[in-house]
Order: C-alpha cells, then sequence, then structure tokens
DNA sequence: TATTGTTATACTCTATAACTATA
DNA sequence: TATAGTTATAGAGTATAACAATA
C-alpha cells in the first residue's frame, strides 16, 4: 500500500468535507437565505408530496438520507413550518404517520434555492468535465458502499 | 447539460457529505474518544512543531484548512490544551505569535487515532482501486479550485 | 494602527430520554 | 406492545464582538 497516496487521500476528504460544508452555504439570488442543506434535502425530497397523493414520500424514507435522529428531523420539520415553508397534515390512512406538504411558498424558496445549488453544480461539471463527474459520481457510490459495510461490521 | 447528471452529482455529493460527517467518527482501538475530526488535523498539523524549531507551522497556516474563525481555533486549542494534547508557548522572535507544540500524550493519541483513521483511508483505496482513488484526489482537487474561484467572484 | 490571539456570549444543530397518540 | 412523531433539555461547535498584548 503506498502510504503517500492514503495521506493525498485523506487531505482530499478533509477539503471536501470542507468544501461541501462552507462552500455549499445555500443562498440564492434573491432573498431566501433561511434554508441550509438539511432543510433543502428535506423540501426537494417532500415537493412531490399532496394531501390528495397515496405514494407520498415519508419521514422514515427521508432520514435515512439525512442520517440524523427523528428528533431532529421533527425540529427541522417544525423550523420549517413556523417559516412558513410546509403543512403537517396526518395521514386519514394511517394517523400515526404525517403527510409533510410543501406550501406555495415553500415551492418558490424550493425552487430559487435549489436552482442556484443546481447552478454550482452545474459548474462544477462543467469545470471538471461530464466524463470525470460519472466517473466521480460512481467512486463515491462504491467508497460509500465500503464504509457502510465497515460501520455494520462493527 | 444533462441535468440527470447534476442531479446525480447532487445526491453523491450529499451522500460524500454525509459519509464525512458521521462515518469518519474518529475512534481509536485504544481507550482514546476525545478528539473529532478537526482536533485531528490540528494535531497532524502541529506535529512537527517545537519551541527550537524556527520552522514552525503557525495557526495562521492552519486555520484556512479548517475553515473556521480564529475565536474557534482559540476555544479548539484551549480544549486540546485541557486534555494535555498539546502546549501553547509564546513566540519568543514575535511575542505576538503561539508555538503550539504537542505533549507526550498527544503524540501518543495522534498516533493512535491518526492510524485508525488512516486504516479506513487505506481500505477505501483497497476498494475503489489505486486508479480511482488517484483520480478522485484530482477530480476532487479541481472541484475545490472552481468553488474557491466562484466564491472570490462573489 | 495593524496583527495575533483570547474571552464572553449567543446561536444553530443534534442527541437522549420521556412522552402522547395510534395501530 | 410496537410504531410515528413531539417536546424538554443538554451538549458540541461555531460566530460575532469586544478586548489585551505586541509590533
Amino acid at each position: 500500500m503506498d502510504k503517500s497516496l492514503a495521506r493525498k487521500l485523506m487531505r482530499s476528504i478533509f477539503q471536501f468535507k470542507r468544501l461541501t460544508g462552507a462552500g455549499f452555504v445555500v443562498n440564492s439570488p434573491g432573498n431566501i437565505n433561511d434554508i441550509n442543506m438539511s432543510e433543502l434535502v428535506l423540501l426537494k425530497a417532500f415537493e412531490g408530496n399532496s394531501l390528495e397523493s397515496d405514494s407520498n414520500v415519508s419521514l422514515s424514507e427521508v432520514r435515512p438520507f439525512l442520517a440524523i435522529s427523528k428528533a431532529a428531523v421533527s425540529q427541522m420539520l417544525g423550523a420549517l413550518e413556523k417559516k412558513g415553508y410546509i403543512n403537517r397534515d396526518v395521514d386519514k390512512s394511517n394517523r400515526r404517520n404525517l403527510i409533510v406538504s410543501l406550501t406555495e411558498k415553500g415551492r418558490e424558496a424550493l425552487e430559487a434555492v435549489y436552482d442556484d445549488f443546481a447552478c454550482k453544480i452545474e459548474r462544477i461539471i462543467a469545470c471538471i468535465g461530464e466524463d470525470d463527474a460519472i466517473h466521480l459520481i460512481s467512486t463515491i457510490d462504491r467508497m460509500s458502499e465500503a464504509l457502510e459495510q465497515w460501520q455494520q461490521e462493527k
């Protein structure tokens, strides 16, 4: 095993971590600056939900992606509701479940913020090239699998 | 521009973010579990420092890498000192500067924790292959440049 | 005056544990 | 009993602003 390769990769991981933390601050060109990255994930996930639909995205489906506790999700939803971006309604078919749906204000905010974020991503793709972007996705996928497997073994 | 590629890359970035957050918790096989990732960066950076040396790594050199305020660094150093891992001494040649150096306990802790971390990295390299690891480093480097440039423009 | 670092204080995010309501 | 979600509370990590010491 090449020790210096490990060191370089380690440095890259720190760098990437910093970039995805500080560098990806969510702020739209407009006046929306009260949505953080995790909230963006939530809004995006619940974008297609509605009281009428029978295929709504549930909290338990979103939670693993965010990797936070259910209490934390609940608190995030409380914040989003307070800001007027979502509604929480009881699911009539199973009254233990929630249906989270976006308000009109929530949809507008999501569009603005998501577009800003997507713009950064597209700029990255333009910079590194589509081939390397595809390669990057595949590599991260394999890294994720390896790490998740490793965590389960413990 | 391929919209779905952007979406996939976005997902990968969230995934990577989560992995480098939750998946890279610092814990050594031994009894050291009071060092987080940022502290690991600090300890590693100051590893070669000593009161005798004239080429010590300074706080201002480390700070951009961590991307936190100077107050936050100061607080981190306070915590590391309290745990007995570092010493803070005044730099005689410029009394405004600090020389941060590792205690013996700090060196032992760093070695244990860093080895555990390096082990994960090596496992990742073994999994994705050396070629893809090299490719990943290069891609992240170019992404970083693009993002940093973008931030400076604003 | 500018730079280096510290302290006081407050805010954000998250976890744990205890809880309610529903199945 | 098990599941879905909420609330209260505490802790970690960081920022801002005011500060002291040095250059």
